[in-house]
DNA sequence: CCAAAAATTTGACATAGATCAAAGTTTGTT
DNA sequence: AACAAACTTTGATCTATGTCAAATTTTTGG
């Protein structure tokens, strides 16, 4: 969030925030809750999702580091939010917050990135979910988390990619539009393919990016780079 | 875009702008393409989407009047941008554009508002494209077609609504995630059943907007009003 | 006004992924 | 270390929606 500033507008958000840590599976506020802060994640996983009244959930967003958590002007939440993993997150009162985003326009400018890339980020999601069957999805899924790792970590592109899946196999089918069982067997079936190979139930390798880019049908050559 | 601008500002923007217009089924801009001018959606309709290399379509966005066209801080497109109806934009040039994004406060905070708007409208379309049936997924682009009248037109929300279909059955098949065959018989059957009316193939008319909604599965009790 | 093109509807059939079920496997707790 | 709970895999079957095809209907251009 923060990126921009300078050291005196540092200096105020650093007199309004606070840390606040949840343990893997406890719900950070829940849909009709009211939120009294914004806030980013500094580590862990956490996602935003919704729920249809017979139970059927989509998952619409998956907060990684750097993320930024709830809606600046609405202190309504209107998805759940929930930690994947256990979770640290640096929160801004909301008062204040919003005071700042007023009389400090880096903050608001650097929050219409941000936005803006979740927006870009959410249109590809809406392809996936659309448009791709159940080994594109999964493949595509696996791709977003190893471009992410690729992004925070220090990797050249070439290299093969290993990274830790902070989703079970019930948390990408709601990621994903599918099934758990589906879920399953499609990562039994890139996996029998080569195209990745699984470390216990939770840590994938990915040997060849390009291979993986191409199951998930992203493109010949590299797809949306932005 | 302009709403929150006090008239020193709409005169700086007045300016740079220019009005543009397109006719239905023409491309705004293509993929790859670069826009040098930023817009707003004056009258009519257009959509944005995406392809696969195989010809599978989703479309990501739905443009109407009001709406903003283009990424600000970005001239390459990444999306496919076809008008669907007539239609006319507001233009702004984007250089001056982005060095008044840089002077005028208001124009950020106005553009994140619609942004943050946009990203909640895509999560609710994810929940359409991952989970929900055929059937709820045409009564969710009823319903979103309705209540976006409702908004910019008069009337109450127990009146009948009454639209034009701003796409044709292979648009709402791109928008929905579903073939125009599937789309067809879907609104076939919720004619049959007494949900909506049509006259002629593109005109429709919901006696009821809480029956349409309990079909959409979007709530007992009015949903996201937001 | 007519012919051609575009859009829509409807039918018959195929299939990807859902559902139901059961057997492993891993993880956390005492 | 051992048990229970949670998670994962795999199999058998079902079904919603896709695919292919053909007949209407509507729109458009000459």
């Amino acid at each position: 969030v923060c990126s921009q500033c300078d050291d005196a507008e540092l200096n105020a958000l650093d007199k309004i925030k606070y840390y606040k840590s949840f343990a893997a599976g406890e719900n950070i506020a829940l849909m009709g809750d009211e939120m009294d802060f914004l806030a980013s994640v500094v580590n862990g996983v956490a996602t935003l999702s919704q729920t249809l009244e017979d139970g059927r959930t989509q998952m619409v967003g998956l907060l990684l580091p750097s993320d930024f958590v709830g809606r600046p002007g609405r202190k309504g939440v209107i998805y759940d939010i929930q930690a994947k993993t256990d979770i640290l997150l640096c929160c801004f009162r909301r008062e204040p917050f919003e005071e700042l985003m007023v009389t400090t326009p880096h903050i608001v400018q650097r929050l219409l990135q941000m936005t803006l890339d979740e927006l870009d980020a959410a249109r590809e999601w809406m392809l996936v979910l659309g448009r791709k069957t159940a080994r594109e999805k999964i493949s595509s899924f696996f791709a977003i988390m190893a471009q992410r790792y690729l992004e925070l970590g220090k990797l050249s592109p070439t290299d093969a990619i290993e990274f830790d899946l902070p989703l079970t196999r019930e948390g990408m089918s709601d990621f994903l539009g599918l099934t758990l069982e589906t879920v399953s067997r499609q990562i039994s079936a890139l996996k029998k393919d080569g195209v990745i190979e699984m470390v216990g139930k939770r840590h994938v390798c990915v040997p060849n990016l390009q291979t993986l880019l191409e199951e998930a049908g992203d493109d010949s050559d590299g797809g949306i780079l932005s």
